[in-house]
Parts: structure tokens; sequence; C-alpha cells
RNA sequence: GGGCGAUUAGCUCAGUUGGUAGAGCGCUUCAUUUACACUGAAGAUGUCGGGGGUUCGAGCCCUCCAUCGCCCACCA
């Protein structure tokens, strides 16, 4: 026996050492698996890996979802598939460039004013730097992902590849140039999908004021220098003597204006006084109607949200300024109705900064999304995509359902560049120059429309090798936050593209949270890096604490005693093999096995039955909890002991010798079946059995079908 | 406003098709080097949010209610 086994299992002096080995194995690529591990078929079983953010160092959400994929693919390996888990890493766009700009921000710098040449080359090696750290943190987690495959979200074959994209849905009229209402965050200086805000409820002054002949109510008085339109619903009758179209003088903030009456169906009647204003530019639903009535359009607040021209004495304020002083201007020309101060509306903020989101109309290129959300249901319907859990389809049906268009242009310089050009008014989408007078659009694509074509990417579409042979892949395991980010637009483009879905199987992990179960924000500083808790437990351990118990979907709290206890355990199974590694070390391991020895080795396969079951049917957290009960609990405490006393008997050689040989088989199993969950330990100590070959990294999952091992040993 | 989920031991959570309530941590007592003190043995702790229903039997199924959480949402 190693002498090793004489001390407490040490991860640090471990896991580096085993990891450098299955690198240089070759075997994460599943082109190089021995032939005798590969099943007949040899069928490839496909991830693909959330790239993550080349901005920062991993958090415990990326410690999690390695945890998980490994597993999956480790498990699959064994079984005799080509498992192939291929690594990525996304420039991630606006994500990235916010960072960037608060790195530039404590530097005293900013990026207004600097040359984008420049900056995309600061950010360039910026990001570059962090993605090979992150590498190495991924590598310390225990992927067993092909880094031979490994892609990045710039690379200029993705670039050319998410341009076709783009080229071949304008041709297919699946995207439009459109002048639309659009989400204007005023920091960041750039539109954002929706899914880019955040609703948040507050509680925001609700004015009325006089408007002529009529009582208009509003919480946004910044915006009514140009409200020239009164609308109301047809079918109101209070309003009946007024006509659609009809005008009518009135004194206003800045003196009198002429106001033209408009009837729509979109009004409320019974809300305030069912008849409110409109302001075309700063509103989605008041965009809606004037487009409606073929009105004017008119900007009031600037792209830094400053007031224009048109606010006279109050241009160049900020809105957030000016609103009150508006207010008291109009109360002074006796047209402040009545203030509402309980009132609660829904206001719109960045993601990111939280500052508050002004509608804009803008140019921008939008995703026609009913198509391609139709097609994502249908697949659905037909059952050819799985969600883990279950519920999470309703909430994929449901957003799926009514999609609204998707702004695909980001007013940012860090991402891929839109290949459209634009000449008198004209759109076309070519990556080269069109002719003459042509001018390149200057946006850049949102971060999701290149990282929604992931699986497509990394498998090398259209005509790649592995686009063959690995595409639709299999599990998309991925956050429950980004299911429509980043989910439901791979099925979108996956079904677009090649009309297949990109994988069959969606399951999606909770968030982790901390020991309180808050959310973890940098703000709060309880953020948690999961590399300092390898460092101190081990990263066996932290994957252990990060399965055991976390059913998909549902948030974690993620506790150091946890982590601890699963430490314990590795040490526990250490000490576990050098007890049998000592008193087994004459071991015959063709032996009949005593009947007794007999019924510990089947128990041991109808549990290796039991959670294999459990694997398939990726209920991950229970076949974990089941190995670690049946090792602490069965094999230590009760096997053990009882062999304890067959071996202090010397005389009944046939129940020793059995009995050796029954250890050594229930210790190479279980180290197999623990291998995905616990990679490094059992791969350490598979090195120190004498009558093992090999990797256990490539050793076959037991046969549960059959107890092939069962008959060799059948009882005397 | 709409949707989804949760409510089980002090804490964090499991409980796969309905069949005598589970784990980890914590707590109490004992053991002091026996493979392991990163240990062992023994133990305490739950009207499984509440009401009603289905069933021989409900933590699990149905229904209503309460509380908490999350997501979506263009009533000014």
């Amino acid at each position: 026996m190693d002498d090793k086994f004489l001390k407490p299992y040490d991860p640090a002096i471990t896991e580096n050492r085993i990891y450098r080995m299955w690198e240089e194995s070759g075997f994460f690529n599943p082109d190089n698996l021995p032939d005798e591990l590969v099943s007949e078929n040899g069928k490839p079983y496909t991830i693909v890996m959330p790239p993550p953010n080349a901005n920062g160092d991993l958090h415990a959400g990326h410690a999690l979802f390695v945890s998980l994929q490994d597993l999956l693919t480790r498990f699959k390996r064994m079984q005799g598939y080509r498992a192939l888990w291929i690594p990525g890493a996304d420039h991630a766009g606006f994500e990235t460039q916010v960072v960037y700009e608060k790195k530039l921000e404590k530097e005293g710098r900013s990026r207004f004013g600097m040359d984008p040449k420049e900056l995309y080359e600061e950010i360039l090696a910026f990001t570059l730097a962090n993605k090979s750290t992150m590498e190495n943190q991924v590598r310390a987690l225990g992927a067993s992902c092909d880094w031979s495959r490994e892609k990045f979200t710039l690379d200029p074959d993705v670039v050319e590849r998410v341009q076709d994209t783009f080229i071949k849905m304008f041709n297919d009229e699946l995207v439009y140039r459109g002048k639309r209402t659009v989400n204007w965050c005023p920091k960041h200086q750039t539109s954002l999908s929706d899914i880019e805000t955040t609703s948040v409820e507050e509680q925001t002054p609700f004015y009325t004021f006089k408007y002529g002949p009529f009582e208009i109510g509003t919480v946004r008085p910044e915006t009514k220098f140009g409200d020239k339109y009164v609308v109301m619903h047809p079918e109101d009758e209070r309003y009946a003597q007024y006509a659609h179209g009809d005008t009518f003088d009135l004194e206003w903030i800045n003196g009198p204006i002429t106001a033209t009456v408009i009837k729509d169906t979109s009004v409320d009647p019974d809300f305030g006084t069912g008849v409110m204003t409109i302001t075309p530019w700063h509103s989605g639903i008041d965009f809606e109607i004037a487009k409606r009535h073929n009105l004017d359009f008119e900007q009031i607040i600037d792209w830094r949200g400053k007031l224009l021209p048109i606010a006279g004495e109050f241009t160049e304020m900020k809105i957030t300024d000016a609103r009150q002083k508006i207010v008291e201007k109009l109360e002074a020309k006796g047209l402040l109705v009545s203030t509402n101060t309980d009132y609660k509306n829904v206001v719109k903020r960045c993601y990111k900064c939280n500052s508050m989101i002004e509608p804009q109309v803008k140019d921008q290129w939008f995703v026609k999304m009913a198509p391609l959300a139709e097609k994502a249901i249908e697949a659905v319907n037909a059952g050819d995509i799985r969600f883990i859990p279950e519920h999470e389809e309703k909430i994929f049906r449901h957003w799926m359902e009514d999609t609204l268009d998707w702004n695909i242009s980001r007013q940012i310089i860090w991402g891929i560049p839109i290949p459209a050009w634009f000449k008198d008014g004209e759109a076309r989408a070519s990556r080269v120059c069109p002719g003459e007078g042509w001018v390149q659009d200057i946006d850049t694509f949102d971060t999701w429309f290149s990282s929604g074509q992931w699986p497509l990417m990394t498998t090398r579409y259209p005509d790649g090798k592995d686009f063959e042979t690995h595409y639709p892949t299999d599990v998309m395991e991925t956050g429950r936050d980004i299911i429509f980010f980043w989910v439901a637009r791979m099925i979108c483009f996956g079904l677009y593209l090649t009309g297949k879905a990109p994988f069959h199987t969606v399951y999606l992990h909770g968030l982790v949270n901390d020991a309180q179960n808050k959310k973890m924000s940098k703000s709060k500083g309880n953020v948690i890096n999961p590399l300092e808790l390898t460092d101190k437990y081990g990263t066996d351990a932290l994957r252990m604490a990060l399965i055991v118990g976390n059913t998909p979907g549902t948030d974690l709290a993620l506790r150091e005693d946890k982590i601890k206890g699963y430490k314990n355990f590795a040490n526990k199974l250490w000490n576990i093999t050098r007890f049998i590694l000592e008193n087994t070390e004459d071991v015959d391991s063709g032996v009949p096995l005593t009947a007794d020895d007999y019924a510990m080795r089947s128990e041991l396969t109808a549990l290796i039955s039991d959670i294999t079951k459990d694997m398939d049917a990726y209920r991950l957290y229970l076949a974990a909890e089941k190995i670690y009960h049946y090792i602490w609990d069965r094999l230590a405490s009760e096997i053990l002991e009882d062999s304890k006393k067959i071996f202090a008997n010397e005389s009944e050689t046939e129940a020793i010798a059995s009995r050796k040989a029954l250890l050594r088989s229930l210790l190479r199993d279980i180290l197999t079946i623990l291998h995905p969950f616990m990679p490094f330990i059992t791969e350490e100590i598979w090195q120190s059995i004498p009558e093992t070959q090999g990797m256990l990294l490539v050793s076959p999952w037991p046969q549960v079908s059959v107890a092939a091992s069962d008959t060799t040993h059948a009882p005397s």
C-alpha cells in the first residue's frame, strides 16, 4: 500500500497532477477514446458549455454548471458514448463593455471621446487576459471538456457565420430596419432589448392638468412640451361633442399652442379622466397611437436625458431636475388640477446600472420573433425538447406565445459588427461594401444574437465534421435565469437554420446564493469565489456540495459547513481505501464468494442499477446522496466493521479470502460510480489499486442489466 | 394585471409511480487513537402552512385559503 494513505487526503497535492494526466491523455476529445471503451455503435453524446463571459473571475454559478455538465459528460463517457463537452468563452458585448467602463472610470478615463479602434483593442486585450484565467479556473474545477475544440465568440469564423445568419434573415425578411421606440439607457448610450430592462413598481406623483377644455393625467410632466394631441376613446359619451380631428387653442407650459383631438380605442375611459395627451417620441404606446393616425413625432429629451430647445427655459435641464419645476410653473399658471402622491406605476430600468430607461425613437435592426417563436413552440409540442424541471416548459411557452420583436442593434463598439450598409434611406445586408456611397452601420450585435447560435458555432455549422456528428447536441444545461435570453434564442436559431432543435433536453439549474440564501452581488459583498472554496476543501467536496440535494430549478444556499461535510467524506473514502488495501494485499480475485459476501455484492449491484436510473432521469441530486450513504453508512460502518471480525478469526480461511475479494470488488465499483461526482479523489485512489489499469476517466461504468461480475463470483 | 414556484426537525434542504417521516449541519451523552478525531456509538427534536375532499391508506392527488419568493406586463 502506498504510504500516502497514512496521511489524510490532501486535494492540494493531488488535483493539478490528476488533471494534467487526464488532459495529456487526450481523452477529453472523444475522437481519441479507446475502442474498448466506446460501445459498438459509438454513439455521440454532446454538451455545449455555456460560454462564460471573459470579463472576470468565475463565480459560484459557473462552479455549479461545470459540476453538473462534467458529471453528465463523465457518466456518458464511462457508459461508452463518444462524449464531447465543448468549452468556449463569450466576449459578452454589453456586459464586458460595462465592466471595462467601470475600470476606465476608476482610472479617471471615459469611453466617450476615445478612439473607437483604440478602445476596442484595449477591451480585446483585457478580454483575452481574462479568458485564459477563466479557462484555468474551469480546469481547476475538474472539467473534462475538449479544449482542442474551444471556441470564442469573436473567432473570425464565428463572426463570419453570425453575420451570414443576419444576411440570410435579412433576405428572408426576418430582420427589418425600423424606426421604432427602443429602450435607451442614457448612461450607457445604447439601446437595449426588452429583456435587458427590469420593470420596477414605483410610487410616482400622478398629476392632473388642465389642457384646454380637458383634464389630462400624467406621471411625466417633463415630456409634455410637445404634446399637441389629446386622445380619448371614440365611444366615451362624455366627450361625444368632440370629433376626431377637431382642433382647439389652449395655454400650455410655454405659452399658447394648438391641439388636435384624436379618438383611439386604446384609451381606457375608466382610467383618470379618460383623456390623455401623447408624446410619441418618448412612449411606446403613444408611438403606436401616433403611427395609427399618422401624427407628428418630436424628440423632447436628448440622448443624455436632457431637455431639448422645445422646452424653452428648461432647455439643457436634466429631466429629473426639470419635473418639479415644470409642475410648479403649471401650478402658477393655474393649470394644476390635482396631485395624487399615492400613485404607483411601473418604471423600466437598465438591468446593469439601474438608470431610468428613456424610450426613444431610433432606427434599429429588429428580429421578427413571431415566426421563429411559432416554430419553437411546435418543437416543444412535438416533444422534441424536454425541460427539466418540467414546469419550466410553461414559463418558456408563456414567453414565446407573445414575444415582442427583438432589437439586436447596440451602440457599443465591443461586439460583432452588423454587416449592413445604408445609402439614401436604403439598407442592405452584406459583408462587403455594396458600392460607392454606401455607409456601413456602426452598430454591433446584441451579444445574444451570437450566443444564440452557439450550438451551431461550436459544432462548426454549416459544413463542419462535428456539425454532422454532434448536432443536434444532447443536453443544454444552464441557468434558469437565462431561459429567455439564451435558451429561447438558441432554439429559434437552431430551428431556423437547420430545421432541428439544437438539443433534446434543457436542464435548468437555479441560482447559487450565499449561506443566507440571498442572491450574491458585488454591491452586497457576499460573493463567494469558488476557487477559494476548492483551495480550502478540495474541488470534489465543492462539487458534491453543489450537487447533493440541489434539485433542478431550485436556488441553492451555498454553505461552507456543507462543503466541509463532503471534505470529511473524501477523507472517509481515503481511509476506507487504506483499510481495504492494508487488509487485502494477498487478495485472490478469483475465489468464490460466501453466501453473505455474494449478498453484499448483489446489494451494490442493485444500488448501481438504481443510481444509473436516477442519472438517466437527471435525478443527479439523489444519485449523489445514495452513493454517499452507501459508502459511509453501509460500506464503512457495517461491512468494514463486519470484516474486522472475519479477519480476526484466522481459521476461517475461505471466509477471509472471500471477504478480501469482495472488498476489492466493492472498492472498484464505488470509485467508478462516484467518479463523475468526485473525479479527483476517485482517480487518485484508482491509480493506487494494484489490479486496475489505465485511468478511471475512461473505465467502463459497471454493467447493471446482467450482473456479469456476479456470475464469476457465484456462491460456492 | 398575468404566470410560475415554495411552505417538511433549530438552520439549509431531500422525499422518484400515494404504503409506518429523511439527510447534512447544529444540539445532548459517551468513547480517547481501534482504517479514519476530517472519527465512532447512542440520543432528542416534526399535527409535513391552514381548511375541505378523493382513497383501505395522503407530505405526495383534487379544491379553497394564507404567507413568502421569482418571472412576465405599453393603463397615460
